[in-house]
DNA sequence: GACAGCGCTGCGAAAACTGCAGCATTGTGC
DNA sequence: GCACAATGCTGCAGTTTTCGCAGCGCTGTC
């Protein structure tokens, strides 16, 4: 679509840093990427790359700028499904920024349900931290985000909010594996292992910890939650997840346990889109039903 | 702005209903015009105009793809805004959509107070029955908008909601002037002025007569609050109105009499903007102290 | 102080667009 | 029933816009 070609224009020269490079990376020559960009600025009124003497950056009216033409881009891609969807297609493609924990499990079994009604709709799954997927929200980049413990929370419109209590996983023959009403503090007294930084879990971890004596002191700290599940049967330690992503009768070998809610606060499983963002047909069905699978978490 | 040179070609020739007459009104040719559409529809993907024998008109896929330009055109206002806010200018431009009423009296003291503030923002104000005021909301023709007992209210985001009970207007020396519990049907027993359809004070004399023995029988009709005012001064007649259209100390030859609560419904004086949307900032803004001004009729 | 990288600008070539004339089609009026 | 007017569409030639090339002035770096 020609009508927004400014998309590209904005968008690639403010991540090449230069319209030099911008305009190799699109093949064409530098001087003519630069009238482009001169006209752009022209009839939209104003300055929108800062000149540096090596290169270009975007300045405030340009990052506003991009902003609008990204919602735009997808907007008008909302439009298409919507086009195709009233000629019958019922095609789409829904993007979703989701934690890792629930990549295993759960997301796979909705994503095949979704689809054996509405076959000519797919899927990009984004494995994303946090604070990645709410990113990826505010740029458009994906349609809906399940997160663990969200960040920040602005700009995100809660579709469905469901309280995950943290779990200790070890192997069934741990120490533990039997002790009644376990607690934090006889986790942290043995080998553990725990997320890195990113993840929701480390941040309960954190503050559960946090002017306590017991500290947190990982023999491993990970960012691959099945690498934590799978290290917990060689070496007898404890690693620290969410149901969600857990198999109910999954490996028998491992066992699975909630810690004491008086340590650890239940953290909550958010479901989300952008505030305010009409969402394409397809990803707004897909959202639904993820909310409705997710009533069974509640 | 080249990139939404696509919204007045749709627009232009839906408007015009045949590519030819579209094309005289912009100066261009038809074949010219033609091409332009030819491409935009290849580039959309999809056919957006029917080719009838006389003319053309938008299908099913094309008002949608109106609807998005509409929508992408302002959202562009909005950002302009933004941008030549944050240089310090606080310029825009806020465009209304109000009922008859509000007109001679809330409106401009509202505007003038606003400006007193902000001098570089301008105003437009249309005066718009309660049907018209919210398809102007869709087609992003208002950002805001201030209606009497709206009709559909799909799409309507309420800022606000104050009562605004039925009054009757009358000279002084009128015969209800002074009787105590003023009811309809004594009113309509007597020469009586009312709003043509379109209004929502008709709309409540309607729904109150409705079954009723008492039939509205006015000897005026009008669309004009104003002239309706003033027929009540010459002719011994009775018209009907809201309290906020009407000067708290106004015309002393004329009275201001609430009717029993009875005989007619409150209505609702309805504050509101597009569901959704982002509104630039002077309309925020203005609509924010328009919901606080209106708390005084809370 | 040479140098590399940057944004920017004439200038001729290439591409895109426009205007003109004319085609086939369809509803309308006598 | 048939001329007629109006519509969308399409070659073709001229015009406008855009592009690529080369080169300028500038700035931070080694």
């Amino acid at each position: 679509m020609k009508y927004l070609h400014a998309y590209s224009l904005i968008h690639d020269v403010a991540r090449a840093g230069s319209i030099r490079k911008a305009a190799e990376d699109m093949n064409i020559t530098s001087s003519a990427l630069n009238r482009q960009l001169q006209r752009l600025e022209e009839e939209f009124g104003t300055q929108i790359f800062e000149r540096l003497p090596r290169g270009v950056r975007l300045n405030p009216a340009g990052e506003l700028l991009l902003q609008h033409v990204r919602s735009q881009s997808a907007d008008l891609d909302r439009v298409r499904n919507q086009v195709a969807d009233l000629s019958g297609e019922r095609r789409g493609h829904v993007t979703i920024g989701c934690s890792q924990g629930l990549n295993p499990l759960f997301l796979p079994e909705q994503i095949a349900r979704y689809r054996a009604k509405h076959p000519g709709v797919t899927f990009s799954v984004r494995l994303r931290d946090r604070a990645a997927a709410e990113h990826d929200l505010r740029t458009f980049s994906s349609d809906i985000a399940l997160v663990f413990e969200p960040v920040h929370l602005v700009d995100f419109e809660i579709l469905k909010a469901v309280p995950q209590p943290v779990c200790a996983v070890m192997a069934a023959d741990h120490p533990l594996a039997q002790k009644p009403g376990l607690r934090l503090r006889d986790c942290l007294g043995l080998p553990h292992v725990i997320p890195t930084a990113e993840y929701g879990v480390r941040h309960l971890l954190e503050l559960a910890t946090r002017g306590k004596s017991r500290r947190l002191n990982p023999v491993i700290e990970a960012d691959s939650f099945e690498l934590m599940r799978r290290y917990v049967l060689y070496e007898k330690a404890i690693c620290f997840q969410i149901p969600i992503g857990l198999q109910p009768g999954g490996d028998p070998r491992l066992v699975v346990r909630e810690l004491d809610r008086r340590d650890l606060p239940v953290g909550m499983l958010l479901l989300g889109q952008l505030r305010g963002r009409t969402l394409p047909v397809a990803s707004a069905k897909f959202a639904q039903q993820l909310a409705a699978a997710l009533e069974a978490f509640d």
